[in-house]
DNA sequence: CCATGTGAATACATTCACAGCA
DNA sequence: TGCTGTGAATGTATTCACATGG
C-alpha cells in the first residue's frame, strides 16, 4: 500500500535512478515485463531489496507475474520527478562543461541545460554546442527570469564555493558538483558529487 | 590498534579518499595539525564517525591535540596505495574522452594516463593531449606490455560490456565507468561508476 | 504455481559517552 | 584540560521466509 507519509531512506533514492536505467533498456529491448529477480541480476541487488525499496511507494507488480515494464518506467519517472523536463544552468565552459554540454543523454532522462556560463573572458561569447557562453555577471538574472532549480558546476575547485553561494542566492536547490571540493550549502539545498579519482582511489585499495 | 586482520566496511574506503582530499586542502593551505571536530565541520560527517573509521587501520592521533595533516595524509596514501602512480588506460576518445585526457587532477592523487583507444577509425591516430590514438586492436598488448590494471571506460552504453570485456581479459581490475549502464565483471574486478543523470535524479526527488 | 509485498530476524553502520593519555 | 580511540548502545538497512492472490 502506497504511504507517502513514510520517510523514505535517502539510500533508497540513490537506487531508484539505476531501476530506472534499467527498465528504460529492457523497455528499448521490447520487453513488456520483468521481476525482482531479473533486475536482481542486472543491477546486482538482492531481489528482496528491490521489492522492498519499491514498496515504499506502491504496489507496482502482480503477484505470480512481476512488473509491468512501461508501467514501473512511468511510476518511478514520477516518484522522481523526471517526468518533465528540469532546466538546468551549466557553469564552467572548460573541457568538461564541453563534454557536458555536448552530452546527449540528459533530454531522454529529465534534463535540459538552457544555458552556459563563465569566468574567463576569453570564452564568453563563443559557441558551445548550441549555447553562447555567457558571463557570470548574468547567471542570476537567467536563474530567476526562467526560474532555474537545477545546476552543474564544471568549475576549478578554487572557485566552485564561489559558483554555489551565487547559485544558491539565484534559487538553484540542486547542485551536480564536478569540483574536487566539499561545497557548504544551506540544508535545503541538495548537493550530489562526482569526484572520479575518489573512485578510483577506492577501488586500489582492494588492488 | 591498527589491526589488519579485521575486515574494513566498503563503505569506510569509500570515505578515506574524502578524507584525503580534505587533508591535501588543508595541507596546502599551510595547516600542520588538525581534529576529527574540524574534518567534520569540512566534510559533514560527524567526528565520531572520522575517528572510528581512521581506527580500522591505526592510530594517528594524539590525545589532547589531534592529527598531525602530514603524517595522516601520507599514511592514507599508503592504505589506499596511492603514494605510487597507478598506469590507466581511457577506452573513447570522444568529447568525455577528451576531457579526461586534459584533466591535469590525476597524477597529484596517484593515477596516470599511459594510453588513449578508439574504435571509430576516423579518431585513431589523431593526437588527443599528450597521447595519440590507438584502435582498439593494440588495447590488449598495450595493457599486458605495461602492465595496467585501472582503465576508464568512456564509450556509449551500448559498446561499454564488450569494452569492458576485453579490458578484463587483459589484466585490468578496476573500472572507473561512465557508460550510463551495468557492466557485469567477474568477482575480481572492481567497478566504480560514474552517473551523473543518476545523481541528478536523486536529488529532484527531494525538490 | 509463481512472484509480490512485508513483518520479523539479522546484519551492518553510526553515535554515544567516557577512560586514558599527551 | 582537550581530543583520541573504542566498547556499548542505538539506529538503519538488508535479508529471510512466507502469507497472499493472480
Amino acid at each position: 500500500m502506497s504511504n507517502s507519509s513514510h520517510h523514505v531512506p535517502a539510500i533508497v533514492i540513490g537506487r531508484l535512478p539505476l531501476y530506472l536505467r534499467a527498465l528504460t533498456q529492457l523497455s528499448s529491448e521490447g520487453r513488456r515485463v520483468t521481476s525482482s529477480q531479473e533486475l536482481s541480476e542486472k543491477l546486482g541487488f538482492s531481489s528482496a531489496q528491490i521489492r522492498k525499496d519499491l514498496s515504499y511507494f506502491g504496489e507496482f507488480g502482480k503477484q505470480g507475474t512481476g512488473y509491468e515494464i512501461e508501467y514501473l518506467e512511468k511510476s518511478l519517472r514520477e516518484i522522481l520527478q523526471v517526468h518533465h523536463l528540469w532546466d538546468m544552468v551549466l557553469v564552467g565552459a572548460g573541457d568538461l562543461g564541453h563534454a557536458l554540454a555536448n552530452y546527449d543523454g540528459f533530454e531522454s532522462r529529465g534534463f535540459r541545460i538552457v544555458a552556459v556560463f563563465d569566468a574567463n573572458p576569453s570564452k564568453i561569447g563563443k559557441q558551445m554546442a548550441e549555447w553562447q557562453v555567457q558571463p557570470m555577471e548574468e547567471l542570476d538574472k537567467t536563474l530567476r527570469e526562467r526560474n532555474v532549480n537545477v545546476a552543474i558546476i564544471a568549475v576549478p575547485a578554487g572557485a566552485a564555493q564561489a559558483v554555489a553561494d551565487e547559485l544558491v542566492e539565484g534559487g538553484v536547490r540542486a547542485l551536480l558538483n564536478y569540483a574536487p571540493t566539499t561545497l557548504s550549502v544551506p540544508p535545503k539545498v541538495k548537493v550530489y558529487h562526482i569526484d572520479p579519482v575518489a573512485g578510483l582511489q577506492s577501488m586500489t585499495y582492494y588492488l
